[in-house]
DNA sequence: CCCCTATTGAGATTTTTTTCACGTTTACTA
DNA sequence: TAGTAAACGTGAAAAAAATCTCAATAGGGG
């Protein structure tokens, strides 16, 4: 499985959320590029650039073979793999998360909740058991973990992290409004909605005081 | 004030994250590129050409004015005037964002929080009223709100995106796990963390089944 | 069975984004 | 007050990403 760049990842998730969603299923069971590019605003070479970097072909006049593509996107994203995570840190954001049914199918597992108030300590959010933090590195250990979804607030987020990196994490889905530091083989996902604050910002500031500015960029994700 | 490209905005941003945060305050209040570009991985001309659209001079020796810097960003961003917004949706989600407090460091007001769950209305989160869904169009008009936060679950998302363009909203912050359609004057900003998912599943699933796989991308947002 | 047209794959091109290279400016030091 | 070095601004180059063009292919209709 070939190492793919970020924009082309996050375009096949584009594509596998579309396909995936809809009745795409049922028979002829077939789409062609122009097809997917249209409902998602995206070139069609480029959607047949992206299937054929992930080893896809087509057949011409027909188009793409929806399982197939399917299939493919999945394997290449991972999620025809188990994939099991902590979450560390119960507050709206990791109840929120918890809660979110869509991660099982992209083969994402949350197996346990942590947290330091112990109150909640014992207890279950939508199904899950929360933990004590001083349980997280055996428990993470003991299974094998590697990915850990940190919702925690700010003035902790680095020193868990580092903690979750001793246990043997091996990518942090962060979600705390920080930027963290760890070793080179740790992937760190900074998840900021401030960034998406940023465009929505200034496009209504823009409405407001304009300046000769016209139309360049189109929508976001 | 020029309409600026996205990825200029999202660096604008985390320049302005990281200079608001620490104590670039106190004197000497100057920072230069290279501190910048060290501490966000960037590159430092990166950051000058981004500081030079937006008209900020530094000076040779010296650097940035750091409060010159985060007044230039604040207004491109738009955070120096106030902005109302309304939350739809008041779920676990919507409520992480009503409890969340940093928005208003950026100028963002959530004003109004909408559900359609009668026993929610009427109540309060986070200081915030709820208000019933029929509430929504009159209140947005009378108060000449131009953001939304939508918050909303999948099945319900695109009517009511409809309803709150209907109702004059002209930008829309999508948490909603849905694609929304909108007229072209209607900034649509899709926060999908599915995105987000798609990098670190890869990365892991990198990790399972190599294939002469060497590093060339660096880390996320 | 052969033509017609929709659709693909891939090379070429363009545009965008990032990085490099270097002359200029400015503060500090002797 | 001149020399030095740190930092800047900018134009050129490189790299990455998106788009265009077009021959080849494959169903479908006559």
């Amino acid at each position: 499985m070939a190492k793919l760049r970020r924009v082309v990842l996050e375009r096949l998730m584009r594509y596998y959320r579309f396909l995936s969603e809809s009745s795409f299923k049922k028979p002829p069971q077939t789409i062609t590029s122009a097809q997917i590019a249209e409902a998602l605003d995206i070139d069609p070479t480029q959607v047949r650039k992206d299937f054929g970097t992930i080893g896809l072909l087509g057949i011409g006049r027909v188009g793409f073979d929806v399982c197939e593509v399917c299939r493919a996107i999945r394997f290449n994203l991972g999620f025809d793999q188990r994939q099991e995570a902590v979450l560390i840190g119960t507050g709206h954001l990791g109840t929120a998360l918890l809660a979110y049914s869509g991660f099982a199918s992209y083969g994402l597992h949350i197996v346990a909740a942590f947290d330091s108030d112990s109150d909640k300590v014992g207890g279950e959010i939508a199904g899950c058991a929360v933990k004590p933090m001083r349980a997280m590195k055996p428990y993470i250990k003991r299974r094998g973990i590697r990915l850990a979804i940190l919702t925690a607030p700010h003035e902790v987020a680095q020193k868990l992290a580092d903690r979750l990196v001793s246990a043997g994490i091996k990518a942090i889905w962060n979600f705390a409004p920080t930027r963290l530091t760890a070793p080179p083989d740790v992937l760190v996902r900074d998840e900021h909605i401030s960034l998406g604050l940023s465009v929505i910002a200034h496009h209504l500031a823009q409405a407001t005081r304009p300046d000769r500015g016209q139309d360049t960029e189109g929508r976001a994700p």
